[in-house]
DNA sequence: TTTACACACTCATACGTTTGAGTTGATGAT
DNA sequence: ATCATCAACTCAAACGTATGAGTGTGTAAA
């Protein structure tokens, strides 16, 4: 097309545009003006095809009505603006099919890497293997994959759970209700740990009934507390995994006529937005997000760039909040 | 690589694998096979420039931390994996150079359609009216731009904004203030329209100090209130742009010490979830952004398939609400 | 005047897929 | 036995770009 009507060579157009040397002054000049004149617009399919590149970085998503992700996503998108890299957006609503669907979608497409959280249970890690094998690579944020030996950026659940648990025995809690997934969840597991730690170093007895299983959302962290009440166990506490979770939680006590944060002192991890609908004070682990989502892109395209083979975890500062 | 191993052309292999009637049914049993156990994929990038069409969507949204755009999503997401399109997300956090980033990137990439919720001012028309140009239809969702005489999927804002305002009448208001936008932006010019006419109509003088022009974030609306009010002009009911103003506003007129919504009434369009921060009453208007999405999905894939030029928009019905 | 060399350009191939046209061998009808 | 038909395959071109090798021209050095 602008080859034809400049009569150049298609290979000297290509050259002229990407500013490549052997290319004359003039030329390249007729060609950019031709260009714009034209309204000339590069084929990316066939530019990443003829590259074996597409700038392209795949981000998959639990759940975009959480704040904690959108702002994951505020950081992930700046940093890779700053790297020239495209970010490609899918949501997969906690469901392992979805992620399946969109994982290889992103496969298909060539994308230069994926970020990803993984959905509970981690049921695509073969696929995510299969994926690492053809040579994609994929960083988890926030989440990780224990079986897999896969690079990912999070915090320190662990140590934030015992701080977090410290703090609400120094405010003189000692019936803590550790209240989200005991299992399938890295992030999860590693708090109920911390939890526990927290206990023990503080002589406090771990009771089973104080860690309750409950799914990540607003319907089952309510039964589950609603029930356990009913049930005439009260805690003075509650370790929430997430804002849904402790949104949940907290109907459910204000519901029985408990005063928060008097009675029941109300604690979760990362997305303190959601919970401020309760209109009550609560305590609240700054996750950085927006530094996971930095980081995570950081380290994705220094793995893409060969820079760096390693796979262990990068660990995000986090800070308690009270709200 | 499949080719060679199975001793077969590519094309063979190719009409194998999508099903073409011209390749013998054992054949193609023999490739599906060697391709599920060589971890076959696909290149998109290839199959799209072959075919001259890619399947997906193109994405545009100002702000994923408004309720109001998640919902919208979810119904674009949930229409396009029904017409096997796939939706590729892009934020422009209501910037317009972002904006013409994202845009340009749709069109290099060659997708199939875009939906768009242009920002304010519509600085890119000329943009895209080139893109039109193109040969990739574009349908406006939400929002939409006059000069330009293209398809979009939005509510009937006068008549939203009229009904709105009507009902705080009929609740006795006589001193509305309405506060957003007052130009730049065809959502906010056709609710102050239906404004207006709601207060002709009731024979209620349309006072110039009683329409607040202020930005769509909750910074410019708290000031704005909180200036109007330290002036002495507290109005008794205020029609707001979205969620975000109504909270600005909110909190400027609890600050005051007035009473919501005994003596001012609070009512706004569209994003009531983070409205509910403020724990008080207040009208809603619900766009069902729900069904806005999968509307626009629908007209966009229809202009893809050739199946309808027109340029007309399409309204979907609201539903005024109490909280 | 020849040789060398840099410059600015063209050529050919590649990326991985699709697709209509062309080829082959077998089957059936006359 | 001859020819048309058909199924199942291969061939070749196309999509739009990038890039190393090759070509021709002009200039400077010997």
């Amino acid at each position: 097309m602008l080859a034809e009507v400049l009569e150049l060579d298609i290979s000297s157009v290509s050259k002229a545009l990407n500013n490549k040397l052997d290319i004359g002054e003039d030329t390249r000049d007729r060609v950019n003006k031709m260009a714009a004149e034209l309204g000339y617009r590069p084929n990316l399919l066939a530019k990443s095809l003829s590259q074996q590149k597409t700038n392209m970085l795949g981000i998959l998503v639990p759940d975009i009505s959480l704040s904690f992700y959108v702002k994951v996503l505020r950081g992930i998108f700046e940093e890779a603006e700053r790297l020239a890299y495209m970010p490609i957006l899918l949501i997969c609503d906690e469901k392992p099919e979805l992620e399946k669907k969109n994982l290889e979608f992103f496969a298909s497409l060539r994308v230069d890497g994926i970020l990803i959280n993984p959905t509970q249970g981690n049921n695509n890690s073969e696929l995510i293997k299969n994926i690492l094998g053809q040579g994609i690579p994929i960083v988890c944020y926030d989440r990780t994959i224990q079986s897999l030996n896969i690079s990912a950026v999070t915090n320190d659940n662990v140590m934030a759970s015992y701080d977090l648990t410290t703090k609400l025995i120094k405010l003189s809690r000692r019936n803590i209700l550790y209240l989200g997934p005991t299992a399938n969840l890295s992030v999860a597991e590693d708090r109920l740990l911390g939890y526990q730690k927290a206990l023990s170093d503080n002589n406090i007895l771990i009771k089973k009934d104080l860690i309750l299983d409950c799914q990540l959302n607003e319907i089952d962290s309510f039964a589950k507390v609603k029930k356990l009440i009913s049930n005439g166990h009260i805690p003075d506490g509650i370790i929430c995994m997430g804002g849904l979770v402790a949104l949940g939680a907290g109907k459910a006590i204000l519901e029985a006529g408990l005063k928060i944060p008097e009675q029941v002192l109300l604690a979760e991890f990362g997305d303190n937005d959601i919970v401020s609908k309760l209109g009550v004070p609560f305590i609240s682990v700054d996750q950085s997000p927006f530094d996971i989502g930095t980081k995570a892109v950081e380290v994705l395209v220094s793995k893409i760039n060969g820079n760096s083979d390693e796979s262990k975890p990068t660990y995000i500062p986090y800070y308690l909040r009270e709200y």
